[in-house]
DNA sequence: GATGAATGAGGATTCATTCAT
DNA sequence: GATGAATGAATCCTCATTCAT
């Protein structure tokens, strides 16, 4: 709780963000009142509204401020000439993490995705992105001939989906036996 | 719309069910209003609860009567002693297309599974029991020497949850290639 | 449940009744429904609006059919010529008894007598005899020289709402004290 | 209608107890809607539920806030010292002034002390602590010689329970002819 | 910056009643 | 006699939002 009067304003923002974050993914976006909000962080009503427009402006800043996006550029902007036994596995356990970190966003993307159009949009971006990045690093890895050519779009779909997915339900998720299943396939000899 | 009493009944419910799958997967689950329900199902709101004990009781009904649960079933039900090169993109196109044929029912599942647990046990359901299943068939596969040892619950997180994240997104999905990268791996040689 | 179809109708008709009370003295006139009625006599509720014209038809009829005023009547027919300090313990007694045997109707009388007049009516009815009927007896003893001039109906009051209140909120009375009292006085010497 | 805001709070508070309590009183609790107190207090339906949880919290405040305990208490606080034959007529004719100056409240125990637990407790009190009261100061009599050894708690039943029934029926109640007929006894000679 | 009183629309649900079968 | 599908109004309550202080 900072002295100066404009670190108060952005801390109060802060905190209200990750109440709001806490909130939403708890109860679900449309569930949760924002009463709730006010009360998880310690303001009135009447303030949030001084920081924020409306409901959906709270949603929107949640999603902005503290979505996966940063962090799975960073993730997934693996180094191109390392072998892809080593990274894949690396990813995924990375995707797994960050995730499994930020469960009530994810909540709040489960929960919200349908009916709030800027709750989709974020969803959309992190996968579209990391469908995009994944893409580019296989795609470096079959010009330096480990990999043979494939669809890499189907890769990155099997790899961060089932991760979603598994974090969503609260699954368990082996990003070793993945990573290794499609490197090497099924097929028996 | 019948001429017996008795078939008239059954047939609203089947209306209701019809109407309720439709405009909980159009709006969401919290946002749609029984309002809205009995407008798109052409009767009055009090008639509803003639027929469901309530809100959650007509989500439980669409789920349980309209859930993808038995087609998954018949779709699974690989023959094990087909090749997995045939058999596998078989089932995955039908998985999609059994998604993407009711997509009301998958947004309710998306914007539903957080708050509410009926709804979240349904989608549970379809998981587990499509894991257990293509399970199965894969344990089957390598007894017969088509497949050498592996995770089997990870080959079918990656291609159901991918059909799963593709279809409520709106995505494309492109079962041929995926599962020829499952068969036959990355690896270049 | 008799065979001939007159006889099944008044039977129902009966039988209806009872469950009326014992609903409507349980859950209070108000809050019990139509439905509860009807779940409580095993019947629908459509057959309910056959046998009566509506929730306030049944109420009067369960007031007139199973009403404390013919009881009453007979309790307080006491024989003019017994001395007060043997009539009147017996009658405060039977009142106490009466009331108690039949508590739902008196839970009824307790919560319609306000908003509706039908019932107030009731109430008003067995009050209203009561002082009558027991201010007569008294009169009688007055002039057999057995008590001196007072004013009946505050005995009357006396004795039956200190029933009536004792019934309805479950205290215990005590007719033989009272009656002691009010026939020697408090007064020393 | 007071200027500052902290007291046009307690203000509104007030004013919505009190239409609350002449509502409750008027059609009884049940049949009372709160669409009704908030017309009634002229503020809307909203704004109740700023200042009472519910129904039945605003039920319960308005017992808590309006009751007649206090002044019970006050009225019942003979001077032990004086006469019964003098307290005894004053008790009873404040208790019936009372009664009759808030009969809301009285209609409110009247229609609602069934169904609620609260309503009811509301009323129990009343009773038992008049009866205790009461009881005392007779004690105190006895002790005095002025009274002979008797029950008191059914010398307050009969009173309190005889004013209380008067008041809510709106019969008429004679303290005088009461009490001197407790005190001297109906016997002649 | 911060408060909380106030609003008005909308939510789920219940209910007495009717009527075709 | 008996059924139960159907109605529409009413009920309690919640909510996002505004604004004077």
């Amino acid at each position: 709780m900072p002295a100066k009067r404009s670190e108060l304003a952005t801390w109060r923002r802060e905190q209200i963000i990750d109440s709001a974050m806490s909130v939403f993914g708890g109860k679900g976006v449309d569930a949760a009142s924002m009463k709730d909000v006010a009360m998880a962080a310690g303001v009135t009503q009447g303030l949030l509204y001084h920081y924020f427009a409306g409901k959906e402006a709270l949603v929107v800043a949640v999603i902005a401020e503290r979505g996966f996006l940063p962090e799975l550029r960073r993730l997934l902007s693996a180094a191109a000439d390392r072998p892809a036994s080593e990274v894949l596995p690396e990813v995924v356990a990375g995707f797994d993490k960050l995730l499994t970190a930020r469960t009530p966003l994810l909540g709040m993307f489960l929960s919200g995705a349908h009916g709030n159009p800027k709750i989709r949009a974020g969803l959309e971006a992190v996968i579209a992105e990391g469908q995009r990045l994944l893409g580019e690093y296989l795609t470096a890895r079959v010009a330096a001939g480990e990999l043979h050519e494939h669809e890499p779009s189907a890769v990155a779909q099997m790899l961060l989906c089932s991760s979603l997915v598994t974090a969503v339900m609260g699954l368990s998720s082996d990003p070793r036996a993945k990573t290794s299943i499609l490197i090497h396939g099924l097929a028996a000899t």
